[in-house]
DNA sequence: AAACATACATAGTAAATCTATGTATGTCAA
DNA sequence: TTGACATACATAGATTTACTATGTATGTTT
């Protein structure tokens, strides 16, 4: 099970990136992250739907209500420019992250 | 300015990786993070203890004071074997979610 | 002797999280 | 036709967490 403080790092710049090429919504989202993962990541709607909320606040997305050829109502989000920006700006943040981790694990003499 | 979430997700995985070639300190580990991201992540003093804490109580570290040579004293943390078990464990996770993220940004079909 | 760097500690406020719960509807098998 | 299950969204509020602000102490430099 992956720790609190990691699905919170990741939670952003994963759902900015789903719908950097297409609109999605909530439930496709969890799918889609679920395969990503090879399974590993299983978010609860009651987790990630505070956050779409949340990122919709921040204008980085944008909401629509449609209904599907079933009759099925659901609420697809799209990438706004802010959106598109700000994913940036986290894509550069995690590199930054990881490159610090992975030069730690990849070559101990950088410590001297 | 990192994000808090990515600050918390990367800090246990850093500490663990920092102790597990040498012993230090306090003082020393944030000047060693620092110099490790070329500067980009500068962590205060007020949030590195409490962490300090929480990983000695959950038996992943242990510490000890020493006085250096020049009469400051010092207290000195070392990974403990349930500590570099754990930290093992920290390297899968985000390397799960590291490859999830670089697989999104790289390859765009992977959504469909 | 003042200023600064080194070194550790924590109370308590402030904030975030997400579990638990609720609503509603479509599909399919028995 | 009804029960089970999947789909789909929403949020109050208890619980947890984080870290700022503050305090102590001492060595070094100017």
């Amino acid at each position: 099970m992956l720790s609190k403080d990691l699905v919170a790092a990741s939670a952003k710049p994963l759902i900015l990136s789903i719908l950097l090429y297409k609109e999605s919504y909530g439930y496709e989202i969890i799918q889609t992250v679920k395969k990503l993962s090879g399974g590993n990541m299983e978010w609860t709607d009651g987790m990630l739907y505070p956050i779409l909320h949340r990122l919709e606040a921040q204008e980085l997305i944008e909401a629509t209500w449609k209904t599907s050829e079933e009759g099925r109502k659901r609420k697809y989000y799209r990438l706004k420019k802010e959106g598109k920006a700000a994913l940036a700006k986290e894509q550069k943040h995690w590199n930054l992250v990881n490159s610090t981790l992975t030069k730690i694990w990849e070559d101990r003499t950088c410590l001297t």
